[in-house]
DNA sequence: CCGCGCCATTGAGAATTTTCAATGCGGCTT
DNA sequence: AAGCCGCATTGAAAATTCTCAATGGCGCGG
């Protein structure tokens, strides 16, 4: 079910950003309390179960968001209508940057795991960045991450076998954490991140578990064994 | 043989850049007489043999390059020293955005085909930026372009079958060419771009060149037959 | 409670790609 | 002129991945 960001049953309120627990290291990290009085449209505040569309690829751009938790994926599509999953944007990611140039979206954003998500109008941003050097400097760091990100999954995970690229993502998606937990995806979502099919996917996932790389403890939720993983993801 | 940008045979001068002939596509499109009367490093222009090298990943980053003819690759490394070709530069391309940040070169910066490059140091285009809004949303655009690439690249060179990515990497090269003309790499790089093998980069060209969907001009010159190999890039 | 739909898993054969080797063709050095 | 080196090409077998199909579990709506 697709639920779309206008959908009221989505809305949580406005963002209260000067009391955001995520202050220090969210877009605007580096604005103080005269900054924010120079807002004058609302930030929304959303809760987005999976399946939730933030947008769509060639929609009108008129805000960015901020990830406060949980998901997204940035999806792509071939003329003949494959998708490749091109990023995942998690807590404190930017999700929208090519609204500032007045662009489209270039890609559909969509909830994996339920997402809560600030929503930047455009024109808050635009006006904030113009008079605050560091929001400013903020906005490259952020278009370099993307950048980075974007390379990472061209080095990492569309290079080797399957077996090394599942092995890839997951110590991805576990790096940081302070524990080994990981929650997956669809085997389909995953085949589009990685650039096999969901069988494939399927099958590498099913036999990591069958060797213990990976324990399941609640659906689709797993305990990896970061080092044997490493070794698979070496070669 | 490797050359790099400090040797002196490579240098050409310093670039007057009020009468460059790419002025108006190039990263300093929005300045003016006084902008430049401001710059007070030297811009060096460079003329590159194929194999020099710009800059390695790891460098302290001081300059960024207007690629002003020929061709670079842009090169990342696993762990186990596989090399992934992330991008490509061409005519107005610019390398090295992340010196603006003050990181160091992500990727190692290779010429393919001979190539004439304009040298910035860092601290004119920071300067520059700051005082002229035309060159700070230019820098915007240019990383949204880098990251439009890398995503084009994950989509349309980094999924489905062998012939499917050599079709569309062909294409590529001769968009925008008034001809269909195009100068190929090296099987080995070719393979690094696409995420295949030597062996299959080769096989692959010379199954199109006995089908005629090549025409080898010169040595690893070619005019391609595009609505046919448009056809096998859509599946 | 039943039936249906979604999704993960698995099987089996086909197709593709990799691997390892060998060959041949310039261009360059000695 | 001979030998060498780098590179493209090709062969053949092995390995991987895809394709097509079937099965089974699980949750949800009727």
């Amino acid at each position: 079910m697709v639920k779309y960001v206008s959908d009221q049953q989505a809305w949580e309120g406005q963002a209260d950003c000067l009391s955001c627990t995520l202050r220090n290291s969210v877009l605007f990290a580096g604005l103080d309390e005269k900054d924010f009085d120079k807002i004058h449209q609302p930030i929304d505040l959303y809760a987005l179960p999976a399946g939730a569309v933030l947008y769509r690829a060639g929609d009108h751009a008129d805000r960015m968001f901020t990830v406060r938790s949980g998901i997204l994926k940035l999806v792509q599509y071939l003329p003949d209508g494959t998708q490749r999953i091109v990023r995942l944007l998690r807590s404190t990611d930017v999700a929208g940057l090519e609204a500032l140039l007045g662009q489209p979206y270039r890609h559909d954003a969509v909830v994996l795991h339920a997402t809560e998500a600030c929503s930047l109008p455009v024109s808050v941003v635009k006006a904030l960045a113009e008079t605050n050097p560091k929001l400013h400097a903020e906005l490259l760091r952020r278009w370099q991450r993307a950048l980075e990100e974007a390379d990472a999954w061209l080095t990492e995970l569309s290079t080797g076998a399957a077996k090394q690229r599942v092995a890839r993502l997951l110590l991805r998606l576990v790096r940081n954490e302070e524990s080994s937990e990981c929650s997956l995806f669809s085997r389909e979502d995953m085949g589009a991140m990685l650039g096999i099919t969901t069988e494939t996917a399927s099958r590498t996932i099913a036999e990591f578990k069958r060797r213990s790389l990976l324990v399941e403890t609640e659906p689709n939720h797993f305990l990896l064994d970061i080092p044997n993983l490493e070794q698979i993801a070496a070669d």
